[in-house]
DNA sequence: AACCATGCTACATTATTTGTAGCATGGTTA
DNA sequence: TAACCATGCTACAAATAATGTAGCATGGTT
């Protein structure tokens, strides 16, 4: 898959809007796990492995180019970590953990009825 | 691809937690794209191929009712439209439109040092 | 010098996505 | 009322992406 680079056409977008690109890159297999697992603190290639429970290390490692290359993570001597803009991002999804609390609460209270 | 739903075996965790169920689903092709044209308001099933710019009826379908069937998405006679919590998420998640134009400026400004 | 752990690649298998054609249904117009 | 539409969606083959397992190369330890 190529690199979904705001400006250029991505996957489910012709007009190079950043969010587009955004989300082409976030919809990828892991993507987002990578990032949520990160966020508690920088890891090493195995220890991501171990956060991630079932990434094979091929993916892994495209994921991570791909991360690394759009500079929301970068690696250190201490392994690989969220960059500023990687935190940043995170903070906003941030609040999804919540948020899926009720959710899966909701549908469980739902299928109760 | 099975339904990933909380407290069930999803991708990338056996733990069953919300928040993974809900990254699996989001890290689906089109998953989160889907959420985002919704918000602008319901739209018939063409109409969102349309928004969607490239999207495959075949997979535009399936997306959709995975969406419905976790309650993030819901048919109505104007068509699909985001349910309530469907709504709750996208609040979550709008901040990244703004972001990720920040983001692309970033990555340009660097891209030119 | 044998032993480890780590980061990562190779590659075949399996799963997912795409693209195109087109069917079935319900409404509209001639 | 019969020939048009548009819509929602399915079928299915081809293309692309993800998985799983083995294992290599490097650098540090005993």
């Amino acid at each position: 898959m190529t690199l979904p680079l705001p400006g250029r056409q991505v996957r489910g977008s012709t007009t190079g809007k950043p969010i587009m690109a955004l989300l082409d890159l976030l919809g990828r297999t892991w993507a987002l796990g990578i990032i949520w697992h990160l966020h508690t603190g920088p890891a090493t290639f195995r220890e991501l492995q171990q956060r991630c429970e079932k990434i094979s290390p091929t993916l892994l490692n495209t994921r991570l180019k791909e991360l690394k290359t759009l500079q929301l993570i970068e690696s250190q001597k201490s392994g690989y970590q969220l960059s500023s803009q990687g935190v940043d991002l995170f903070e906003i999804i941030s609040p999804l953990g919540c948020w899926s609390a009720q959710w899966a609460q909701a549908l469980k209270d739902e299928s109760k009825i």
